[in-house]
RNA sequence: GGGCUCGUAGCUCAGCUGGAUAGAGCACCUCCCUUCUAAGGAGGCGGUCACAGGUUCGAAUCCUGUCGGGCUCACCA
């Protein structure tokens, strides 16, 4: 049992022994700090109950809980805040029953499991920034949902068929040359991206031309050349043409050996690949299905909908007239397919921008009506779209941010940083690559992933990621400083172990504090799909540390057990640090 | 127009299911490396929580409305 629910049960005998009332529940929040105390009952919600004044019925419960709980030593009332003092052998007996910090926090189970879809990238275009805030959140997710005790898999679905790739296949073959990522020192997914943008820069002219010629805009759109042969290719492709399939697959292989290296880049990885080629036939079944069932309806023209009036909603197109799928179709027939392969989900998460947010309120009510159990736990993991300075990303136009750009750029940052303080001359060049790298790739996720998934992003390429203060970099900065506190310790033999009395700093039990936090925080960030929490959780026990780090020498404690005692105390640290990285994708180096 | 969503310090953001005088970082100004890593620490400056009502012991938080930004309402994906 917890100490706070210790204290709710003699909180609420109290009440019953002194007013003869009942409590519901007890609110408690962390004192604040302006005020002596490390747990505060607020008083108020009970007047609904007891009558009287706030700070006589707190006094009085401060008087029964020291009579009562051996853990309360002291209390205070503020208004109708009882502020009550732990004991220090508490806080020292938490740490120590502890004692291992390396998986504190985490909960290992299997009985639920989740399905993550993130990234799903289209196969004509490079990762941009945009998908960078799609992988990170999706990946960091799926990290906690595994650590809060559930299963976690993580998939995307490679949309790498349709009118956009056979847009970069035409333009390869009319302007290609036969080039290739081998012929050009191109990544495949830039090679084949380039293409995409020159079919576009070829689509534009003839559109003005025809407009010229006096078409109006529709009219040119659909009937310029370019444009007409994508189609044509399109058929080619659906009716299994060798010649078209052929060079389909050879470039989207091009492109899948550009994502692997940003994947590998960024440290992400998948349990489960679908491909749209392979299931963007799928979902009619389905429909038929539904349509038995009288969750669907026909009109007369052939098409057939779902009625969603009800919920406030319109009517949904579920299948065209002339019998073909569209988007909602596949999203139907996947999420079904899913579910077969994986017989234990009970649950999925879809990674997806909030342009999409209503197609998913609709495809989960869908789901629902079908009938199947799992669909009450998806979940449409909703981000505010990455905008520049200058507006919109926009692939054909050539304006991103490249992914593999981003993280050189946020490297460079962190070795001119880096070289200008000196502290790693003696790495290897290698060494210093990899730490570069880890320092820029920190920063960058821990810019991304600190907010609100719901808020949209400015980012200024102008204005680089900050590497001081609430940043990436300064936490693995503080876990790089531990490190170096636990190599000495070992240098001088000092054994981590210690359950002797020590009188506890301020800072100290603020840092204990701080660190029981931690299990609740990753059951709180699974619950609300948040890595924020987690970011920010990881922030305030870093400068937790910090204080406690500038203000009392640990080698130069007053007596043996203390020095123990901090060291173990700086290690659970560097273990949660650690973990809560890990948590969002971000590993820390043992020097920087 | 309907629906969803965001609006907190000059800038970037925290603020949990309503709780004490609204917190951080950046920027700006002061201090602190004979001590364990100064990518750090201690402090200062800076707010009508978009606006107006309402709910109650108490509202940045919940409700209604207004204003402003974004997204969305395709037989596109």
């Amino acid at each position: 049992m917890t100490l706070q629910e210790t204290l709710e049960i003699q909180i609420k005998k109290a009440i019953k022994s002194l007013y003869q009332a009942d409590l519901e529940t007890v609110e408690f929040q962390a004192t604040r700090k302006e005020f002596e105390g490390d747990i505060t009952v607020v008083v108020f919600p009970m007047l609904r109950v007891v009558r009287g004044n706030p700070v006589q019925i707190g006094e009085a419960i401060g008087n029964y809980l020291i009579e009562n709980v051996e853990e309360i030593t002291k209390f205070n009332v503020v208004k109708g805040f009882l502020n009550l003092v732990i004991n220090d052998s508490y806080f020292l007996n938490f740490s120590n029953e502890v004692g291992d910090f390396s998986d504190f926090g985490k909960v290992s189970g299997d009985k639920e499991t989740i399905m993550v879809e993130y990234s799903s990238p289209n196969t004509n275009k490079p990762l941009h920034l945009g998908h960078v805030r799609n992988i990170l959140l999706g990946y960091s997710v799926a990290e906690i949902i595994k650590a809060s005790g559930k299963k976690a898999y993580k998939t995307q679905i490679i949309n790498d068929r349709g009118i956009h790739i056979c847009k970069s296949m035409l333009a390869w073959k009319r302007f290609g040359n036969g080039e290739t990522p081998a012929s050009t020192g191109l990544k495949g997914d830039k090679l084949v991206g380039n293409y995409y943008v020159q079919f576009d820069q070829e689509y534009k002219k003839e559109i003005a031309q025809l407009l010229s010629e006096g078409l109006t805009e529709k009219e040119a759109k659909a009937q310029a050349p370019s444009l007409v042969k994508a189609q044509k290719m399109l058929l080619k492709w659906e009716a299994g043409d060798e010649e078209t399939v052929a060079l389909w697959k050879k470039m989207n292989g091009w492109v899948y050996a550009g994502f692997d290296i940003t994947y590998a880049s960024i440290g992400v990885d998948f349990d489960q690949l679908y491909y749209e080629s392979n299931t963007y036939l799928l979902g009619k079944d389905n429909i038929e299905e539904g349509l038995k069932k009288g969750v669907f309806f026909k009109k007369e023209d052939g098409s057939v909908w779902c009625d969603l009036t009800d919920e406030g909603l319109d009517e949904k197109l579920v299948l065209r007239s002339d019998g073909t799928a569209v988007y909602m179709t596949q999203d139907i027939g996947t999420a079904i397919q899913r579910a077969k392969d994986f017989p234990e989900v009970t649950g999925m998460i879809y990674t997806v921008g909030n342009e999409q947010d209503y197609h998913f309120k609709v495809l989960f009510l869908i789901l629902k009506k079908l009938g199947y159990n799992w669909a009450e736990h998806l979940y449409h993991l909703s981000y505010g779209m990455v905008d520049l300075p200058s507006g919109k990303m926009k692939s054909r136009e050539g304006t991103v941010v490249d992914a593999d750009d981003l993280i050189a750029d946020m490297a460079a940052t962190a070795k001119k940083i880096s070289e200008e303080l000196g502290k790693i001359d003696d790495f290897s060049e290698e060494e210093k690559e990899q730490l570069y790298h880890m320092i820029g790739l920190g920063a960058l996720k821990y810019y991304i992933l600190k907010v609100d998934p719901k808020k949209r992003i400015l980012f200024n390429p102008e204005e680089s990621v900050d590497f001081q203060g609430n940043t990436g970099p300064f936490i693995q900065y503080t876990y790089a400083r531990i490190q170096s506190i636990l190599r000495k310790a070992t240098l001088n033999e000092d054994v981590i172990q210690s359950d002797s009395e020590v009188f506890l700093q301020a800072k100290e039990k603020e840092l204990i504090k701080q660190l029981q936090l931690f299990p609740e925080t990753i059951q709180q960030a699974a619950a609300n799909y948040s890595p924020a929490l987690i970011a920010n959780y990881t922030y305030e026990l870093v400068k937790a540390f910090n204080s406690f780090y500038q203000n009392i020498s640990i080698f130069g404690a007053d007596s043996e057990d203390e020095k123990l005692f901090r060291i173990q105390l700086s290690k659970a640290v560097s273990d949660v640090i650690k973990t809560a990285f890990g948590l969002l994708g971000i590993q820390v180096p043992e020097r920087m």
